[in-house]
RNA sequence: GCUACUGUGGCUCAAUGGCAGAGCAGUUCACUCGUAAUGAACAGGUUGUCGGUUCGAUUCCGACCAGUAGCUCCA
């Protein structure tokens, strides 16, 4: 006998070689059904799992992050066996889930159309229906590379796998039968409530070297309801999308004739670029910051010494021609080396450090054509650059200051919450992207991690995300479709200090280098722009609302009442527009609303004789009348508080 | 850059190998109106661009441009 404990410190004795499958079924049916795969001393495995010690279970259902890829893996294997039974001669590559569903990746000759699509996922409902078993069995090498000798991408991970030594995992269910580590369900009948969302190319191994393979994504769940909430959810999530908000609300738009990835900021996205750029450049004086303004341009030569031109060189708008002994300029595609160039204008004493310069920088970057996302990624973006130049010793207390300036500032954006953290290293294998010897890189990163873990951040650990001159904290967020992207960065630079022959004169008159922070305090204005629009819907906080009001006279008697609330709103610093056509007010109101204006102020008869103003509040409605001084002062409140 | 899909007045969408249509927005006129659309009239398009097939192309084919999702790359 063994004893298992279980949820709740419960312990029960079981015989030896009891499968998890059968424990979960001793503590009751609901859980047989429910469980997905188990935990034996926080270690996922298997329903088939037999227990032959002493131990600590946790029976996994799909409530368990580790029970739902397992409920979402064999969905995987089911999409892979109807895509078999229906196209014989697509190859299997790989099948895993992810975080909200599945995909499979296959070898075919045509990529799947729409319609293959349903006729795959009716097959799978087939495969649901005939409740096939799922059997588990382990191979040896030369055994399994004969089952699988159709299947070329099966081999070659077989390859990899025969390096560990371990017997090659299968699982079998009826005509199908899949390479794999598992964990899986117990058979098919499970996954009944599921969908096949697109059909896409992705290459193999996730190198755009080899071939592209067709993947297709799905998603499952245990009930039909389930499913369609999610499906709901998605389609919720895509009347967010900035680039659909953002161009009804009138923020940007895009011409053909301009370029890709070159968004005009409308008169809308104007203004809140200003109040964001006003913000960041008056809070980073606060915190001790000096502005630069430096040209959008310069000589090859100043690249090759920061080592873009090597490292960077198709992602720069390059002007000129060399060929032609003309000089060779190119438009900055970051602003590092133009500040260094500023710092080493004169000898610093150590007394003069730290130095944190500032930059509402415009930068340029040559990305290939199908990168460009609305104003998530762009050819051309401003950014809240900065470097510091720090003593080593300072190194510590001006990175936790970065990072606190950048939580001050989401949190008074309302996207703190929103937020992780990945701690971005470099590849000791790519030689081609990173710069320097592996005792500086070891180091660095030694420090920062240091760092990071004094901060108490909560972060991801990500190999060969690092620049090339540096690692990096990284501030992911994700899109309205769940793609993640950097919204901030925080880096220590190591090397361009060295390039540039930047130095400061320490205590005892030695010369010595200095520690670079790069850093961005809210990211790049578009990219910002385009969260904030996802995060709100386009209903932005009152202190980023473009237009914070609209003065709605209901006749022309109270025009020229409505002419003087609209001065006196603006003298107190208010956005304010007047709509003075001549329509109904509950026309003007609708009009206000779909352009989520934050507050209408309504003017009758009434509020001229009252000296007062009807306020209609964009999320809550009609407040009633007020004094103007009244909602002056509750505005500016508002305002103050910010989004917290 | 790769795979797939898409492109019709300012916007949302319809239609067809044979004169391109609707709603909203716009303009004009009337109405001076109390919290999500007043009525009428008018105007607005070389169907993304360039080629090809065809008696005839917006529709079929090709290239290019742009947009979307995914891959790769990246702030």
């Amino acid at each position: 006998m063994i004893k298992i404990t279980l949820k709740g410190d419960v312990v029960k004795e079981y015989d030896n070689g009891t499968s998890i499958a059968q424990v979960a079924q001793s503590l009751g049916q609901g859980l047989f059904k429910a469980a997905c795969c188990g935990k034996v001393d926080g270690k996922v495995q298997d329903l088939r799992f037999e227990l032959n010690a002493d131990c600590a279970l946790e029976i996994c259902t799909f409530d368990d992050d580790n029970g739902r890829r397992a409920f979402r893996h064999t969905a995987s294997h089911m999409l892979a066996q109807a895509v078999k039974r229906l196209f014989p001669n697509a190859k299997l590559a790989i099948g895993p889930s992810i975080e909200n569903g599945f995909y499979y990746d296959f070898d075919v000759e045509k990529p799947f159309t729409n319609d293959e699509l349903a006729k795959i996922e009716a097959e799978m409902t087939k495969i649901s229906k005939e409740e096939l078993k799922i059997e588990h069995f382990t191979l040896p090498v030369d055994e399994a590379k004969k089952l699988m000798a159709s299947e070329p991408y099966k081999l070659e991970l077989i390859d990899e796998h025969a390096a560990s030594g371990e017997a090659i995992s299968f699982y079998k269910q009826g005509d199908f039968t899949d390479l794999c580590a598992g964990p899986h369900l117990l058979d098919t009948g499970k996954i009944k409530a599921f969908k096949l969302t697109s059909a896409t190319g992705a290459y193999w191994r996730g190198d755009e070297k080899n071939k592209m393979l067709c993947r297709v994504y799905g998603t499952a769940f245990p009930k039909a309801a389930e499913l369609a909430e999610y499906l709901e959810k998605l389609e919720e999530a895509k009347k967010r999308d900035h680039n659909l908000i953002g161009r009804q609300l009138k923020y940007f738009t895009t011409s053909d004739v301009i370029g890709q990835g070159l968004p005009l900021l409308m008169p809308k996205g104007a203004k809140l670029f200003q109040i964001l750029n006003r913000y960041v450049e008056d809070k980073e004086a606060e915190h001790g910051y000096v502005m630069t303004k430096t040209p959008f341009m310069a000589k090859s030569d100043l690249y090759k010494i920061s080592g873009h031109w090597d490292h960077y060189r198709d992602g720069m708008f390059i002007l000129g021609d060399e060929s032609k002994d003309k000089e060779v300029y190119a438009l900055r595609p970051m602003t590092c080396p133009f500040q260094y160039t500023i710092y080493n204008t004169e000898l610093h004493s150590y007394k003069d450090l730290p130095i944190r310069f500032g930059e509402t920088s415009t930068l340029f970057r040559n990305e290939s054509s199908g990168e460009m996302h609305g104003l998530i990624r762009v050819r051309q973006f401003t950014i809240s650059e900065g470097h510091l130049v720090v003593t080593p010793e300072q190194l510590e207390s001006e990175f936790d200051g970065v990072v606190n300036l950048i939580k001050e500032m989401m949190g008074e954006l309302g996207l703190l919450d929103d937020l992780t953290y990945r701690f971005s290293k470099w590849d000791p294998d790519d030689k081609e992207k990173y710069v320097g010897t592996a005792e500086i890189w070891e180091n660095c990163q030694n420090t920062m991690r240091h760092i990071l873990d004094d901060l108490g951040l909560e972060y991801t650990e990500a190999v060969g995300e690092a620049a090339f001159y540096g690692p990096k904290l990284d501030i992911q967020i994700k899109n309205v479709h769940g793609k993640e992207d950097t919204l901030i960065t925080v880096q220590i630079d190591p090397f361009l200090a060295e390039n540039f022959d930047m130095v400061f004169v320490d205590k005892d008159n030695a010369k010595k280098r200095p520690y670079i922070i790069h850093r961005t305090s809210i990211g790049c204005y578009e990219r910002t722009i385009a969260l904030l629009l996802e995060k709100y819907a386009g209903a932005l906080p009152l202190w980023l609302a473009p237009v914070q009001a609209i003065v709605m006279p209901i006749s022309d008697r109270q025009q020229e009442y409505a002419q003087n609330l609209v001065k006196k709103l603006r003298q107190n610093g208010m956005r304010v527009e007047l709509d003075d056509r001549n329509e109904k007010i509950g026309y003007k109101i609708r009009e206000g609303q779909l352009e989520k204006v934050p507050y209408m102020l309504v003017l009758g008869d009434r509020e001229m004789e009252n000296g007062e103003i009807a306020v209609r509040s964009r999320s809550e409605g009609d407040k009633g009348a007020m004094k103007i001084d009244d909602f002056i002062a509750m505005a500016a409140e508002e305002v103050r508080t910010k989004a917290k």
